[in-house]
DNA sequence: ATAGTATATGAGTATATTTGAATATACAAT
DNA sequence: ATTGTATATTCAAATATACTCATATACTAT
C-alpha cells in the first residue's frame, strides 16, 4: 500500500491523473499543458505506468495515456477520493481549463510542441 | 492533496495509523509494537500531528496518541480505503496481533520499556 | 533538590527522489 | 537512406527524507 501512496505523492503526477480522469492523451499534450520537460513528463508517465496506474496505447509515432482501467477498479475508494479532492482543488481545475481550451482550439498534438500553450490559447 | 499522501508514503506511519485505528496509545507502547527506536517513533508522531492525521493528550508523563476525529471526518473516503487496505494486509494484521497480544498481557507502558515485547509475549 | 523516565529535537549520515540536459531509440515521411 | 519528430533513458546535480546517536526538555516520585 506504501507504494500506491508514493506515487500519488508528487504533484505533477497527481495533476497528470487529474488530466487523463478526462481524456487520453498523448506525451506532448500532457507536456504542453502542464508547461514542463518533455522528460519530465516521460519520467512520471514511465512511473505510472510501471505502477499500473495508467494503461497507454501507440498510435503513429505517438503515445496515449490513459487511466488504467484495473486501478480504478482495484482502488476504488482511493479513486473516489482522488476525484473529490481534485474537484475542489483550483488547481486542478486550472489544468482541466488549459485541456478544454486546447480540445477547443485548432490544435492537435502534431502541432502542439511547436508553440507555447499558453501564449497561443490566450490569442 | 500531494501533502496527505506524503505522510501516508512512509510504511512506519502507515503502522502506526493501524494501530491507532484500534486503540489510543503512548509514544513508548508503539515503540515496542513497532520494535524501532524511541526517536524514529517520536519523529513519525511529530509528523503525523503536524499534519493532523493524529491528535494527542498528555496524561501524568505519558503522551496518548489516538488517529484525529477531524482527519477521518475530512477524508472519509481516503480512510476508508486505508482501513479497507490494511484488514487485508498481513503485516498489518501481525501488528495488530502484537497489540492485542500486549493488551491482554499484564504489561502496561510503564513495564513496557523495559523489556523486549517479543520476547515477553513469546512466554 | 535529585534521580529516573517519557518524549522531543538537533546534528550528521545515508538513501531516495526529482529534475534538466544530453543522448538514445523508434517511428514517419519524403 | 535521410531528416524530423515523439518518446524513453542515462547521467549528474540538487533536494528531500528517514534514520541513529546524543542531548534537551518535561514530568514524576522520592
Amino acid at each position: 500500500m506504501v507504494d500506491i501512496f508514493k506515487v500519488l505523492a508528487d504533484e505533477n503526477r497527481l495533476r497528470i491523473l487529474n488530466l487523463l480522469r478526462k481524456d487520453e492523451l498523448c506525451v506532448c499534450e500532457i507536456e504542453a499543458i502542464l508547461d514542463t520537460t518533455q522528460s519530465n513528463v516521460s519520467r512520471h508517465l514511465t512511473r505510472l505506468r510501471n505502477d499500473k496506474l495508467v494503461s497507454f496505447e501507440k498510435r503513429a509515432q505517438w503515445i496515449y495515456y490513459s487511466l488504467h482501467p484495473e486501478f480504478i477498479k482495484d482502488h476504488r475508494l482511493l479513486f473516489d477520493y482522488l476525484v473529490h479532492e481534485m474537484e475542489q482543488n483550483e488547481a486542478y481545475q486550472a489544468d482541466e481549463k488549459r485541456l478544454a481550451a486546447y480540445r477547443a482550439s485548432s490544435l492537435t498534438c502534431e502541432t502542439v510542441t511547436q508553440i507555447n500553450l499558453s501564449e497561443a490559447l490566450r490569442k
